[in-house]
RNA sequence: GCUGCCGUGGCUCAGGGGUAGAGCACCCCCUUGGUAAGGGGGAGGUCGGGAGUUCGAAUCUCCCCGGCAGCACCA
């Protein structure tokens, strides 16, 4: 191709629609764009060319594909939107605020942000000053140009302006890069860009959202600075439809429908563990009993291992080195009793809740001798834990210190390894599917770089998850590195009703504790192996699952798993004794029914029924009692369905029913 | 743990230097009403905890605790 440097070449840009057309030499994004026509000039927001995003205003000295991009391009138009608009607020906040130092302000999802150095941090009250300034610089419709700078000129210049990270952020650049600097209007910042032309192309469908405290560089032992989240859309319209969805997904809050539903609280003395209250329980019991069928199906088998167990262990495990900080001590000792004194001598032998079950279980399959022919042999627990985990980390019943696994351990053979897995992933499919989650993405984590066992191992085990999943036709993405030291692990990450994911379940192989806790077994020719130990959970924990489910059904859970299942009301008096059958012949059918007798009009009764998400709410009146008939309203609908009594009651405790039973 | 905001009856929230308010829920009475709030009356809190400023603090200051939003963490 031609000489870069010879600007008389002419220059061919292929237009997405296959068409070329022809410049006499290096021509930018906006002349091709209103060459076009003058509708594509006002809609330009970037081009693409080969592939990558550029600036309208940069020039393109070669033949190319390309394609001006404009709002219709969703993915890319959101990308230099919100980029802009990270770009556009930080120089709103430096107007306002001299003195301000800028550090990064990448896009995130649904929006950007911006950290900011400054001593004092900004107030929610800031941000609407901010704002408003914001949407004047658009007005201003400054200029946006791109600048190619030597980098030490770029160091001197930002260190000389007081712009101690931007300069930082230079000096780390790898030596290849070519240092851009974007001028809008008056301001400068370090930027790769891509950016719109001008800040008026930005519009005013954004809206900051909330100011946080972030550490420079994301670690903990850097400063803090003080950074500003916004949210950014091609127009007013999807910027609605973003703060609505927050509304919708606000409602949806655990914390907020297990307190309206009354299924839990969490007090301060007892900080991150909950309390269940009957209603709640009664879900949690449903779960348990379904996962424990389906497990018991699996050839698992249940057992319980203790709460408290000797620093000896942990020691031996490796936890009390590597994750102490996270375990709660117990001395073993009976306290003082005098007043005054410690009431814990300090010099007690030290015992420790169990943050994981897998020491334990070890303990049991090393009971007696194991041989080639038990295995594999899997151990299910509900498994109580107590993590130390940080305050601020707390959050309902997502993140909590006393958690119950559903827990459980495989030991087998090297050979076996595939084969359990595969049964895993089935059973797992199988269960999210029952809990109304059929979607859900599979990462494989592999080798870290600080990992136990020899690159062999390693090798077996990742072929091993990879290769079950091949064999089921599992999609997985990779996550490299992100393995655990003893072994690689699969993540289910599910998908809820509002398209947010979750990391529930996991597989991993280890054959690091097995070699620590010394658990063998003999093999055909007696000798003693080592098992593989593979570690899983489908639900992860009860308590995050549950809150996961509330989220995801908004409160009303299926049929099975509602706490009450049906409320039975009559309209007045009259019908007491008939409501009372009705009420007997559902608990008679095993449903969890309850009776609401009270003297209040059926509007207010149906209204109190539906805010408590009761599934059915079964009214009778006179004409149902002489019928031998009920009325069934069922939550989300507003409508009613007579059926006679029998019916009703055979078709609801079918649906009742839980699945697979 | 870090930064910011918040902490008032069971719940949701108003008030804000002179010794507490509303709605819902609760209790009582009236109402017997056909699918999202019928009416009346009553009881209930000393304003997260502690210290300070003040003649006087729920209201101002400081410390602590907790909650929330992020950050860091999440074996």
């Amino acid at each position: 191709m031609s000489d870069n440097n010879s600007a008389q070449n002419p220059v061919n840009l292929r237009l997405p629609d296959g068409s070329v057309r022809t410049f006499d030499g290096p021509v930018t994004g906006t002349t091709l764009a209103s060459d076009i026509g003058p509708g594509l000039l006002k809609a330009a927001l970037a081009i693409r060319v080969n592939g990558d995003v550029w600036d309208l205003s940069r020039e393109i000295i070669a033949d190319a594909d390309v394609a001006i991009i404009t709002k219709n391009d969703e993915e890319e138009a959101l990308d230099i939107l919100r980029h802009d608009c990270a770009h556009v607020m930080a120089e709103a906040v430096q107007e306002l605020f001299p003195g301000t130092q800028v550090t990064i302000g990448p896009n995130i999802e649904d929006g950007f942000f911006y950290d900011f150095a400054r001593d004092k941090p900004f107030t929610e009250e800031d941000l609407a000053v901010i704002e408003a300034r914001m949407h004047e610089i658009v007005k201003r419709n400054e200029d946006i140009t791109r600048e190619e700078w030597d980098r030490d000129e770029a160091i001197k210049h930002f260190a000389s302006i007081g712009e101690k990270y931007k300069a930082e952020i230079i000096r780390d650049l790898p030596e290849s890069d070519t240092i851009t600097v974007y001028r809008q209007g008056e301001w400068k910042d370090l930027c790769r860009g891509p950016h719109l032309p001008s800040t008026g192309k930005l519009g005013d469908a954004f809206k900051l959202m909330k100011v946080a405290g972030a550490y420079w560089r994301g670690d903990s032992k850097n400063e803090m600075l003080t950074r500003i989240y916004g949210t950014c859309w091609r127009d007013k319209k999807e910027l609605r439809a973003y703060l609505h969805r927050l509304e919708e997904a606000a409602k949806r809050d655990h914390r907020k429908l297990g307190k309206e539903m009354g299924l839990f609280h969490l007090q301060e003395e007892a900080q991150g563990s909950v309390f269940w209250h009957p209603q709640g329980y009664k879900v949690w019991l449903e779960l348990e009993k379904y996962i424990r069928g389906r497990l018991g199906d699996s050839g698992y088998s249940e057992i319980k291992t203790p709460q408290l167990l000797d620093s000896k262990l942990w020691e031996q495990s490796g936890h009390w080195s590597k994750f102490r900080e996270n375990m709660f001590v117990v001395p073993d000792e009976t306290p003082n009793t005098e007043e005054d004194a410690p009431v814990i001598s300090g010099t007690a032998k030290l015992m420790a809740l169990k943050p994981m079950n897998c020491p334990a279980h070890v303990q049991v399959f090393k009971q007696g001798i194991k041989s080639y022919r038990d295995l594999p042999i899997r151990f299910a627990e509900f498994g109580c834990c107590h993590r130390n985990e940080a305050h601020g980390a707390l959050h309902g019943l997502m993140r909590v210190r006393q958690m119950t696994q559903d827990d459980g351990h495989i030991f087998c053979r090297e050979d076996q390894v595939t084969e359990e897995s595969v049964a895993f992933c089935e059973l797992l499919a199988s269960v999210y599917s029952d809990l109304g989650f059929p979607e859900f993405k599979v990462l494989l984590a592999t080798r870290p770089d600080v990992r136990a066992g020899t690159d062999e191992i390693w090798d077996k085990a990742e072929a091993a998850l990879e290769q079950a999943l091949r064999s089921r036709g599992i999609d997985f993405e990779y996550a490299p590195g992100e393995g655990a030291f003893y072994g690689p692990k699969l993540e289910f990450h599910l998908s809820d009703a509002i398209g947010r994911t979750w990391q529930c379940g996991t597989l991993q192989t280890d054959f690091v504790l097995p070699e620590r806790l010394d658990a063998t077994y003999v093999g055909e020719d007696g000798t003693k192996y080592r098992p593989v130990m593979l570690h899983r959970a489908i639900l992860g924990t009860l308590e995050r699952f549950l809150g996961i489910m509330i989220e995801h059904y908004a409160g009303r859970l299926p049929l099975w798993l509602a706490p009450t299942q049906a409320v039975v009301t009559p309209i007045t008096s009259d019908a007491d004794d008939y409501a009372i059958r009705v009420h007997a012949a559902l608990e008679a059918a095993g449903m969890r029914a309850s009776l609401d007798l009270r003297n209040e009009k059926i509007n207010y009764k149906v209204r109190e029924h539906s805010h408590a998400k009761v599934p059915a709410i079964v009214v009778v009146g006179q004409r149902e009692a002489e019928n031998e008939q009920v009325s069934i309203r069922r939550i989300g609908s507003k409508d009613q369905t007579v059926l006679g009594l029998s019916e009703a009651i055979s078709a609801l405790s079918k649906e009742g029913r839980m699945p697979g039973a």
